[in-house]
DNA sequence: TATGAATGAGTATTCATTCAT
DNA sequence: TATGAATGAATACTCATTCAT
């Protein structure tokens, strides 16, 4: 039955070749910003032809939208990874806010995928309600042990929950400052304002 | 004195037809998003071939420079109002702040415009350092209220003009998240994680 | 009667303003070649807008088909200046030669618009028969005296007018190849073989 | 093996219809001039859409100067057949020098290819210095073999290289005055005015 | 699976010219 | 005489996508 061995290795085979693809796109992301990374010059980076890149995804958009599930990906791991020596509960929720926000301070293209496609830039059609549950899945993972530190330190569910989202509001907030300059209209730092921010966020809850 | 009358009314038909085409920006820039909004779909939507719009304007980014100008006066304007009627100081900075982040709430296309113009959008060559200096400047009068409102307060120079960052950054980051509709992901609202960080501000600066 | 005054007054105003635009035609062709003297850049450079050139010229060629007649009027009086030092019919004919060609080596504008004009670039229905019978005309007229020198120095009728030809040609290509770079292939000047033709055709020719 | 006989063939058919391409672009050259000759009439006239001719050519410039190459070929061949019966260096001398001539004479197409190009038309960043270059080197191989019988004669090479740069001049010159219907004002051909300067040279050099 | 070829719609901008005022 | 406004056609070039091979 030469079928049922060869079919999962050409899945493997073919995974592979999405994988290389989405690390070209990403290279030319980083090099060229949103506006240059056109099917074409994915493909270029890939070594491949235009027309080449619809076996292994249906749109342009599609290929967007794995760059940023990928993202996710390596965002997860950050954090999780600056989670690791923190014992305190007070130090993991300032290590974990504080590292969704370095993140992406440090790598400003992942910020830019990241607000493209949270904006209208991914179309509904071409990426579809799973997608974009996937996608939102993702991120609130990256954002739970924010959630999790709070209720290590005495909040409500709903509490932690509303952390989530004022970290991920501010921290978005802050970048997007820093990210176009505007910062220096103010006179301050992107990451000082983040550890204010979080700071405050300690000494503030009645739970703390 | 024919000459006399007829002069202004030229001037006063022009600035008007500038202002019908940039209604129709605005309207396109609404329907069909930034992308869209090129300079051939303005000017169909104004009724206009795309040529007779460089009698008006000198690129497609000074009539997005122009919308977003126009779009930092109504905010001004805005916000200006909502003090009208506030006497403490406490009263102003609650005020001047939640109606910054209210504006555009209210207005998301102005969101869109300023997210988009903020970021590399408008280029730097065909605006001009000038116009983007009036642009930042326009920006930070809106915002001068919360700091005289700290000022106020007791607050410092320099803690004011930080509280002036803080507040823009934790709007934009709201703003964003509600826009893009993830905020249903958090199960709160918009207004109200505005308003929470604008009493978490109040009760916790020291200068309070 | 004041008709019978105001008339000529009028003509002479509308004269002088023709003059001012070809004036400003001629700088714009200097400062930014033949492409870039659109009829725009002309009216711009002369304090007009592109709609009041038409009620003194016909056409963007008739500006240029006059612009090409005053080059060839400032050409004869450059020719004829060279000569009045000239004793000899042999000097006549060196100086008057060598005028022609170092007239356009002086000034490449002028050669760009002669070559321009005298290739397809002004079409027949603008210019019409008329005016390129009167351009060929001031152009056999600032050659003439290289013929009258020739038959100063003996030579016939038709020696003499071939004589133009020749000077002419010769005058030309050296031009080309000097005006467009080529000439560094060969490692020579233009000055160079222009002296070298003229001093050819005296040596050379019988009724030398 | 099927690949290996498709592979070529498709190279075959590609460079089929590069040249059909180049050869809708001549046509339209000759039927409209240079000006009319626009990346979409070419296009038009070899049946395409202008944005397939970027598939086959990198940008309208290349599309030129692939044009000004095969012209230089075409010279050169015939240049190379006129001089296949000449015996003496005499013969071959003049052969060389009106076979030049005689090329661009009936081909005023060529022509006027050939003074576009060589004047600015071409800019260095689109075509590369190198391809200039090679047009330049193009060029001076078709005028070469009248510098070998100029050698064969006796000139030194430094005469030999400036009788190069002599006759290149005068033909252009000449077939200017030609192609441009000037000429008829002088009364005389072109054909003979090249001959005549052939004999004059020939009569004239101290090495003849 | 991949390519070469092609499309059609799109981009911003420039042009000479016209015409009502 | 001159202008402001507008046009329509043109420019080269890019894009995501499709399809026969």
């Amino acid at each position: 039955m030469p079928e049922a061995i060869e079919k999962p290795k050409k899945k493997a085979a073919s995974e592979e070749k999405r994988r290389l693809i989405l690390e070209a796109a990403r290279r030319v992301f980083e090099r060229e910003g949103l506006e240059g990374a056109s099917l074409r010059s994915i493909a270029g980076e890939a070594g491949y032809t235009p027309a080449a890149l619809y076996f292994h995804f249906d749109s342009r958009e599609e290929i967007y939208a794995e760059l940023l599930a990928s993202s996710l990906e390596s965002l997860k791991v950050f954090v999780d990874q600056s989670l690791k020596d923190g014992t305190t509960a007070r130090e993991r929720f300032e290590k974990a806010a504080f590292a969704f926000f370095d993140y992406y301070d440090k790598t400003p293209d992942d910020l830019a995928l990241g607000l493209y496609l949270f904006r209208g830039g991914i179309s509904p059609k071409s990426v579809g309600r799973d997608r974009n549950k996937e996608l939102n899945a993702a991120l609130s993972t990256c954002l739970e042990p924010i959630a999790e530190a709070a209720l290590s330190l005495g909040a409500t569910d709903k509490q932690a929950k509303d952390m989530k989202a004022r970290v991920f509001a501010h921290a978005t907030g802050v970048l997007l400052l820093s990210h176009t300059g505007r910062i220096r209209m103010f006179e301050c730092t992107a990451p000082q304002m983040m550890r204010d921010y979080i700071t405050e966020q300690l000494t503030l809850q009645k739970w703390n």
